[in-house]
DNA sequence: TAAAATCTGTGATATAGATCACAAATCCAA
DNA sequence: TTGGATTTGTGATCTATATCACAGATTTTA
């Protein structure tokens, strides 16, 4: 295997939320020959909601995040990214504006591909087009399960999915099943995904450390019971 | 044109919601044929959330709903599904259990393809790829509307929203601009769609009557002024 | 067409979670 | 290393919405 377009897959938990991990490696290197590097400083902003825009952007380390500034000025965070995101692919299939803000948590090494370019490879290789149905499908069943959620299930409930889902994007397997968190991610960053007051985020984070769902070494949070969560976030 | 094959367009909302109105007819021909025809009367189940199953569906005529029940019980609609729609699409890209339950609320006539006959057309047609993209990034910007509908917009706003939404599935256009929705629907169905209570749900249906956004005749709901829904339902 | 079932409408009350108001702890930059 | 900025933690309200409890209207069915 050519290591130039070799992904990391040794701690990734996001295996089915990822487009390339899957591909053959000769893909995978026209893939990566088609596109261009970009980097990203810590706060700078990919694009704005709104944005005009049809390309896209695949993730090869850092961390970043996708948020939409409701009306009343609250920020819901839609997903935080790790290393193998694929972002801004929305507009690349229905040429709509930008629907959400993306922006780096950390610094951030990217590479940018055009739409033609996409296209093109994408009608040489059909399996891209059925891996990207496949994450897209990844996606909508996790924000029909968001919705249902945010009707349903308690804050204390809401976190927990808060922590699952960061958990999928840049989680770390670690000794005894254990998943490290591998970004120092601010409790009004996890209020904006469970769309909860700050607040009460902090109330229930304190719960999920009380009773040794969840832990925290150095700003750090490390999911110790992956099961129970997951069960805290059925719904 | 082939009648046969043709999809009535004159008074669908959902353009791009749709995979089969912008194929060219060759296509269509073709898709309908590599699929079977299934009726479902009043109430009946398509299949259950859960389910195993990898085909899919296309609503030819009639209506249906894809819903959800909660832990606790509670029935959250995702959908309320007129002609032209595409159903359990989800399990044909990923191979995952149906993540809704599907029933008709009027008699339906559907089109039933396996998942190797719509992939071998898929092949053959690779605009069948990139339609279905384009589809499943609809559903998805909208269904990321709802998440963040559903923490920072008042209960008049998102039942606002189960309007604009039944208005995109069952809709028809009337003289002046107004939407009438296509099928009688409950206040405990617009309740599930906006995830509110059926009280409430009631209370702010009678604010949009009293207001003039919407009207109602015979248990058939007519959106008067479209303009003036999208707006309360932004967020 | 009468009875049963299902919907619609509306007040009164309860409550989960937002908001407010701080203090303490950490982080980070000069 | 120190001082400002940010983040965390926690009580005390406040409020939007759920829940409860019905009565009347409408629709379905027998």
């Amino acid at each position: 295997m050519d290591s130039r377009v070799r992904t990391k897959t040794k701690t990734r938990i996001n295996s089915s939320s990822n487009l390339l991990d899957t591909m053959p490696s000769a893909v995978l290197r026209a893939f990566l020959s088609a596109a261009v590097p970009v980097t990203l400083r810590t706060r700078e902003v990919l694009f704005h909601a709104g944005d005009a825009g049809s390309s896209c952007y695949f993730l090869r380390s850092g961390a970043a995040k996708a948020a939409v500034i409701a009306k009343d000025g609250q920020e819901r965070l839609l997903a935080v990214l790790g290393p193998g995101a694929l972002i801004g692919e929305l507009s690349l299939f229905d040429d709509q504006p930008r629907s959400a803000t993306v922006s780096a948590l950390r610094p951030c090494r990217l590479m940018h591909m055009t739409k033609p370019a996409f296209f093109k490879l994408a009608d040489e290789n059909p399996q891209i087009y059925r891996q990207a149905l496949k994450l897209l499908t990844h996606r909508l069943r996790g924000t029909n399960d968001s919705v249902v959620a945010q009707g349903t299930v308690t804050v204390l409930g809401r976190v927990a999915r808060a922590f699952a889902s960061l958990a999928e994007g840049i989680g770390e397997r670690q000794p005894k099943g254990r998943i490290m968190l591998s970004q120092r991610i601010t409790q009004t960053d996890i209020a904006g995904m469970a769309g909860v007051a700050r607040e009460n985020a902090n109330r229930a984070i304190s719960e999920l450390l009380r009773n040794g769902v969840l832990g925290r070494v150095k700003g750090y949070y490390i999911i110790d019971k992956p099961d129970e969560l997951a069960r805290m976030s059925e719904i």
